[in-house]
DNA sequence: AATGAATGAGGGTTCATTCAT
DNA sequence: AATGAATGAACCCTCATTCAT
């Protein structure tokens, strides 16, 4: 068998085909999570993909590790957003605001609605392994933010919790299933919401600012 | 009592206790809709009310026709706080945002997340059934806008459709979850999302302004 | 009340609506037996016989109950068929092999198949309620045959169950639905069953000449 | 192993003991149907099966296609056993009616109560899994029957279709019930109707000779 | 490592039967 | 006596997960 031939990798190195199985299975989720909701069965992950259904529980221990990894994967993407966004408001401080409005708007593009499943009742969002991502999320959006507030054009009483979660919301794919109509409004919900955001402020806010790290408080 | 005065109505009349018992129903799956999302067992949404589980299917055909008399119930009542808003703006044209920002967070506040499974595919959202409710709810709700439009407050690029679905994305109850931290948020973004809307407009929007009825034209 | 009038019926009179109701359910059972099957929901013949579902069984005290009643019903409506054969018969010996003849199809034509709920596992075809009719039905029914038998026409070792048994078979209903195209075979198969009978006797018959009687052996 | 021999086929091969389940499953209900009628709950034939229940449904995608498989099994083996028939009847002219006989008590033998599914109202005897089998059935009766019929035994004015549908009456389970009494009285009955068929006719039939493909016509 | 197959628990729905009016 | 309503058990089918190849 070929693997006697390399012998010296064999114990550490992941099997080629099986990262690329495992990748596959992850892109796969992330796309049938857009399109059908978080309730897609694992069998039809496993077929789009291209394994068997058991694969998937050899790579993932059960539903919910499948699921973090897909959320993981998409707060990634989302961070390197932020970070264009941030590259390009230290270029020019007068375009810090403009980089917020576009990072907002490509965030929900970037299959955002695949984090579909963090808003079910089984999902962990404190889980370990979502930690990291969502530090580095959560960083990246509040330096983005804290520029368009240095440049006076983001109000001072809102904090990276409530844009990330109003993005959430506003961004959400309708559970069940795909209701394309729906794109046509998100774009213009999250303009109105960036236009709530600006300063100076058009109202007193309720509560506290709010970082994401708030929301496991209760 | 009024079947003495009214001895001709008795056959048709329902039964007291079938009528406390499908409304017990009704209450019980608006609640537990607004908790776990539009896919509560219906076995479950009957423990909830007390009854039987068939009990469910003698008052209802199937969930779609308790999903629409759950939906038909929050839109009644959402409709009523718009009607109150309206008041409230006639009597004093100054304040007709206020009444607008009112009415906003007093649906909120009116269980609106139980609407969620208009976002559904199997809810057909034309159903004759919901007509009537969804007219009203939409020409009040317009005709509250139109007052603060009127007043020059209300920015003139929007109409019912983008206050309600983002109402509804906004105040989702995180489905499925117990995450009572959210309701610190939904305030929050809404009143962020009402600073957006007033006029002066601070930015253009994208697509077209948008009534009820389009969510389903695509 | 008008029971204090005529005290001394009270206490055995059933009320006439209360028979009516009664009469009404059993046709309609029978009627639908023949149609759907014995498996049509009760309601359903509550419905049909226009009363209550719970009226079924005031005067029913389960399925199995009214099951009995329309089949004894029909036994009467077979035995009353075979003894106008009798009489037939004995007016003129020669005519007593077309008077079986047309006993058999008449009583196939009687809504025999009404009693398909006897070939349910459920179904115990020696309840008391039956004796009698069945005792009844067979007697005339093996008259009927000793007439046949009597002027040579029949061939003699076969009994009333051999009859009794094909008859219920080859009328039988085809269970779960109308076969319409079904009443097309059921007199061709008969009258090729009634040829088979025919004296001088054409084959060896395996097994015994059975009565009904001899169902219950085993 | 032959695996060896033809590796190019290892992808598609169905796994050893997947095949013995289906087979015990297919086994299950062709017995199932013969005692307890076409009704019996999936879950006992499951069990009867010695599998889960789901391992039916992955055999099987809903109950008509078990219950399709298990028809064409029996149409099978009566088609084996007509085919025996024809060789006898070919060896020896004198011999066909016998070797008709010999057929239709074997077949009734061969469960071919198992077929008591085909006259539901569900049941789609034009299913295209269907086709080859029954036509081959009715293919292979109706040249026994031409034998019968050219010995100038077989009386002319019946076809395949009465024949067929008979068989099936007269052998039917008593569905549901174990009643095991009935076994003395098939082979009785087949042999009275058996005689009925034989040349000369004996009486008019009415009706048409009709073949299987009639039964469905109205 | 990968797979197809098997499994049991669970959800929706129907129906015989019981209860309260 | 009659009824409409209520009930729980049962059935069909799906799906997450485990097993055997």
């Amino acid at each position: 068998m070929d693997t006697a031939t390399e012998p010296q990798r064999r114990a550490t190195r992941p099997r080629a085909d099986a990262l690329r199985n495992r990748e596959r299975i992850v892109a796969a989720a992330r796309e049938m999570f857009v399109e059908y909701g978080a309730d897609v069965p694992l069998d039809e992950v496993a077929r789009r993909a291209g394994v068997g259904n058991a694969t998937v529980y050899r790579h993932f221990a059960d539903r919910g590790e499948l699921v973090r990894q897909v959320v993981r994967t998409v707060m990634e993407r989302v961070t390197a957003l932020a970070e264009q966004g941030i590259a390009t408001a230290d270029a020019d401080e007068g375009a810090a605001y403009g980089a917020l409005r576009t990072f907002v708007h490509a965030a929900a593009e970037e299959r955002i609605g695949a984090m579909c499943p963090i808003l079910s009742p089984e999902f962990d969002p404190f889980h370990p392994e979502l930690l990291d991502a969502r530090e580095q999320l959560e960083r990246s959006i509040e330096d983005l933010m804290e520029r368009a507030r240095a440049a006076g054009q983001l109000r001072t009483d809102i904090a990276v919790g409530d844009l990330m979660v109003a993005l959430s919301q506003l961004t959400r794919p309708l559970p069940g299933t795909a209701c394309p109509s729906m794109d046509r409004f998100i774009h213009r919900h999250l303009q109105l919401f960036l236009d709530g955001l600006m300063a100076p402020a058009r109202s007193d806010l309720p509560g506290e600012a709010a970082t994401l790290q708030d929301l496991r408080q209760d």
